[in-house]
RNA sequence: GGGCGCGUAGCUCAGUGGGAGAGCGCUCGCUUCACACGCGAGAGGUCGCUGGUUCGAAACCAGCCGUGCCCACCA
């Protein structure tokens, strides 16, 4: 270390990550560390996808707490040397994307229609070149040691082939048709939606009896509906076939008031006679059951509301209306004739666009449709079979569950952004072309005038093709070749069904493996007040704001360290908790630094703390190891904090200061920066740049941390002995330091006492302020061996006090094991040794307490 | 309607059959030559309730109360 460097570091007396993180990335950056050759097989390698943020996104905390975790499996896997690659991109997210853009055009009085598709389409590039890449630099702030240069975007001119190989494979196997069938419409962004993206909510509706005058008779049939308007469209009224009420009326008609159709009457086994009259009015346009029990009986099928959420042509005197007012009107008309026999309030579950927030409407449409049942089958026997693990376990069944009932995926979304459907229609013979790229002329009438399909793909019809589409599939890369499958990918599990699930069963179908090794469902962070952390709440805590104010590691550790197998509440404890950990760190590093002699580092143990010390490690490593392989994150990120503050920091840097500053002992600055190196490497995955900072001060450093060989196991580190030793001489150092609070003794004073007994090590009477040399004065009070003398520094009454206090607890804790070891059912019936060591602790007990007199 | 969780110290959470733990907060004491983002010592808990299993239950079982999430086409 030169003289300038040395005298930075010790006037830097506190971690300032703001100073030094910007430049320690660039330093990976250009070290090339991130951008693996593609190179060696699967299984070798090491390799994870990024769960693609959207490009309109920024960062969230479910961000950086799932970056924070790959990134440390990441760097745990490259610091072991095996070819590493973290693939990085962004998503097109076709309706969020295309909302911004849209809402950029109505600021400047433009609407899209106006500019058109193509000039549209190309607005959103320019948005996208100008913006996209703002969420890649905040997973950099991060510290997330992904291959930025391979970043990819669902949209580019490859992942393009790859979208439209797959759409034309799956239309070939006939899994993809287009069909007129009953949909999600979402009014709010004019498109049809899948069943994933619909949430339903508890909304309070009226429920109207509604009655319908029997044809040819003055009896009426009374019907319940939430939603009157829809009436309009009625074609049926359904009884169930058991109900004998009204089982001589199946097979007749009654008439729709207001319109005045006939409906027949029909029988249903779907038809609950409990519920309301027992009758039902069906509605196929406008309803999912009853769309079902319309195609069953063969019934007609009317739309009254438009595509606009309004009442369309059909309404006849309603067209034109909201739904909502068209309600209201058809309500009002009902009662005047007398045909509204009750309204009664009623709360149940309506389905609402997770996109738009707006409630669905339920609509009969030609859409494109991918049917998923051969598809599942595979991907399901992938998963019971564990070639896909999923953890924690729970998440197995839930997937499973989910895949054993899954139901076709409408595909097809009425958008401009996104992929557009490869499928073109022929003028002439009106013929469909399914290709990978667009036919000059149509194949049966040679026609030249195709027209594409309007329509847009889902946007995770994209998504589902990740993990390979982004190492080059279709086309055999030496990426996919090298990194596919990949090892890992951690997501929240919101998305399994919408993107998890997908990708195992496109991975299995496409390229013909599981996407992925292990799959690690987190747990969500929720705000501080036990909500979701939402931007339309207002309860998002922004990652970038904590990383300005604490520092990447800070929040990396805090995030860590809070997660868990059950949602949390974000703790700003556990962030300053890393905080405090990586000051800690720096300047307990920079108290070897600064005084460490010229030396190899290597384990040179001399005293049995150094012993301690190095199995203490060794436990360590391997503990916290282990944590991280099986994706214990929060236990993992304890533990090493645990290991720095305590056994590092607070017991062995104490012990050995004197040797230290001595200067003239060479195997403890080996042992110590031996120690220092290995503690770096440990704790890189989870903070890397305090602990890349620090290696850049230590003698040994012969490169970058980021690739520097992770700690391995050195077995012959342990030592069960001197772990036993130096761990009794630390607690017999705390008994003594509490009797010395209790009796009041001054901080300073250093009081006399003489050991009966075993020896401990020597730093007990250092570090409790005890000297165990006493001669001639009378002992007053005894703590394990050490016989405390009378000296003129102790309060006789403080000590009688304390003294009391201690007998106390003794007492009752011989009371308690004699309990016990008086009830023949324990000593008769529970494992030996658990007996024994009751045994011993109360043997102690009452020796202590003899001692005390 | 079905499924999955959760209820432990003032707060946020670990612990899942043998003496209640961590971080933060709180109290007391420290200008100790790495760090006050620090050091030392403490206080604080009928482990939601009721039964059961067991020599022994915070942990296992049953019921109840409270609370969160996911799935579901009964108007």
């Amino acid at each position: 270390m030169d003289a300038e460097r040395r005298k930075s570091l010790e006037a830097t007396t506190r971690w300032d990550p703001g100073a030094v993180e910007a430049r320690v990335f660039a330093e990976w950056m250009e070290g090339g560390y991130f951008h693996p050759a593609a190179e060696g097989s699967p299984e070798e390698n090491f390799s994870v996808a990024i769960p693609p943020p959207n490009v309109t996104g920024v960062l969230h905390m479910g961000h950086a707490l799932n970056g924070s975790m790959q990134d440390a499996l990441v760097r745990l896997n490259r610091m072991r040397g095996r070819n590493t690659l973290w693939i990085l991109g962004t998503d097109h997210a076709g309706i969020a994307t295309q909302a911004v853009v849209e809402k950029e055009l109505r600021k400047e009085g433009v609407s899209r229609q106006e500019l058109g598709r193509e000039e549209f389409v190309k607005r959103v590039w320019a948005w996208k070149e100008e913006y996209g890449s703002r969420i890649v630099e905040q997973y950099q702030r991060l510290g997330a040691s992904c291959d930025y240069e391979r970043e990819r975007f669902t949209l580019d001119e490859g992942y393009v082939r790859a979208v439209h190989r797959v759409f034309k494979a799956l239309y070939d196997k006939g899994y993809v048709y287009r069909d007129n069938y009953m949909v999600n419409w979402d009014p709010g962004t004019r498109s049809a939606i899948s069943d994933l993206e619909v949430e339903n909510r508890e909304v309070e509706d009226v429920l109207y009896s509604i009655d319908y005058p029997l044809e040819g008779s003055e009896r009426v049939l009374t019907v319940a509906t939430v939603r009157p308007e829809t009436m309009l469209a009625d074609t049926a009224v359904a009884v169930n076939p058991a109900d004998e009420r009204y089982a001589d009326l199946v097979g007749g008609f009654c008439l729709l008031p207001l319109v005045g159709r006939r409906l027949p009457i029909i029988a249903d086994d779907h038809v609950d006679p409990a519920f309301g009259t027992g009758a039902l009015k069906i509605t196929p346009g406008h309803d999912v059951n009853d769309f079902e029990i319309g195609r069953r009986h063969g019934l007609e099928e009317i739309t009254v509301i438009g595509e606009d959420g309004r009442m369309s042509e059909e309404a006849g005197e309603y067209a034109g209306m909201s739904v909502a007012e068209a309600q209201a009107a058809v309500v009002g008309a009902l009662r005047e004739q007398g045909l509204l026999r009750t309204e009664e309030a009623y709360t149940h579950s309506v389905p609402f666009s997770h996109r738009s927030g707006e409630r669905i409407e339920p609509l009969i449409s030609l859409q494109w449709f991918c049917r998923m049942d051969e598809l599942a089958r595979p991907a399901i026997e992938a998963v019971e079979r564990d070639e896909v693990r999923i953890s924690p376990d729970q998440w197995k069944r839930v997937y499973l569950d989910w895949m054993g009932e899954i139901r076709p995926w409408c595909v097809s979304r009425q958008l401009w952004w996104g992929h557009r459907i490869p499928v073109w229609y022929c003028a002439e013979c009106e013929g469909e072309i399914v290709a990978e790229v667009a036919p000059q002329r149509c194949p049966a009438c040679e026609s030249a005038e195709l027209r594409q399909e309007e329509d847009v793909l889902d946007t995770w019809f994209s998504s589902a093709l990740w993990p390979f589409a982004t190492l080059g599939w279709p086309d055999h890369t030496p990426e996919l070749a090298a990194f596919y499958p990949t090892s890992f990918l951690t997501t929240a599990r919101e998305i399994l069904f919408l993107w998890v699930a997908r990708m195992v069963m496109m991975g299995l179908e496409f390229p013909g493996a599981v996407p992925f090794r292990d799959v690690y469902v987190h747990s969500v962070i929720q705000a501080r007040d036990g909500r979701r952390m939402s931007k339309s709440l207002g309860t998002g805590i922004d990652p970038l704001e904590e990383i300005d104010v604490h520092g990447a590691d800070a929040l990396r550790f805090g995030l860590l360290a809070m997660s868990s197998t059950q949602d949390v509440r974000y703790s700003d404890a556990k962030v300053e908790q890393g905080r405090n950990l990586a000051n800690k760190l720096w300047n307990a590093s920079r108290l070897i630094l600064l005084n460490a002699a010229e030396v190899e580092p290597a384990p040179r143990p001399a005293r049995v703390e150094d012993r301690w010390l190095l199995s203490k490690l060794e436990r360590t490593i391997a503990s916290v190891t282990g944590k991280l392989e099986e994706y214990d994150f929060a236990h993992a990120a304890q533990e090493a904090y645990s290991f720095v503050y305590r056994d590092l920091c607070d017991w062995y840097l104490e012990i050995v200061k004197p040797r230290l500053y001595d200067g003239e002992e060479a195997n403890l600055t080996a042992t110590l920066l031996y120690a220092l190196e290995r503690v770096l490497g440990l704790l890189h995955p989870l903070m890397p740049f305090v602990t890349e900072e620090i290696w850049a001060y230590h003698p040994a450093r012969d490169g970058h941390l980021v690739v520097h060989a992770f700690p391995s196991p050195d077995p012959s580190l342990r030592d069960e002995a001197a772990e036993d030793d130096v761990e009794a001489g630390i607690r017999l150092t705390q008994r003594l330091r509490a009797w010395r609070d209790l009796a009041a003794v001054p901080v300073a004073a250093t009081l006399p006492a003489l050991i009966d007994g075993v020896e401990p090590p020597e730093f007990v009477g250092r570090l409790s302020r005890f000297a165990f040399d006493g001669v001639g004065a009378e002992p007053v009070s005894s703590i394990g061996p050490v016989r405390v003398l009378a000296s003129e520094q102790l309060d006789a009454e403080a000590v009688a006090v304390r003294l009391q206090k201690r007998r106390q607890e003794l007492e009752a804790e011989v009371k308690r094991a004699s309990r016990k070891l008086e009830n023949e059912g324990f000593v008769g019936k529970a494992p030996a040794e658990v007996v024994e060591e009751e045994r011993g602790k109360l043997e102690r007990y009452r020796r202590e307490l003899a001692e005390l007199g």
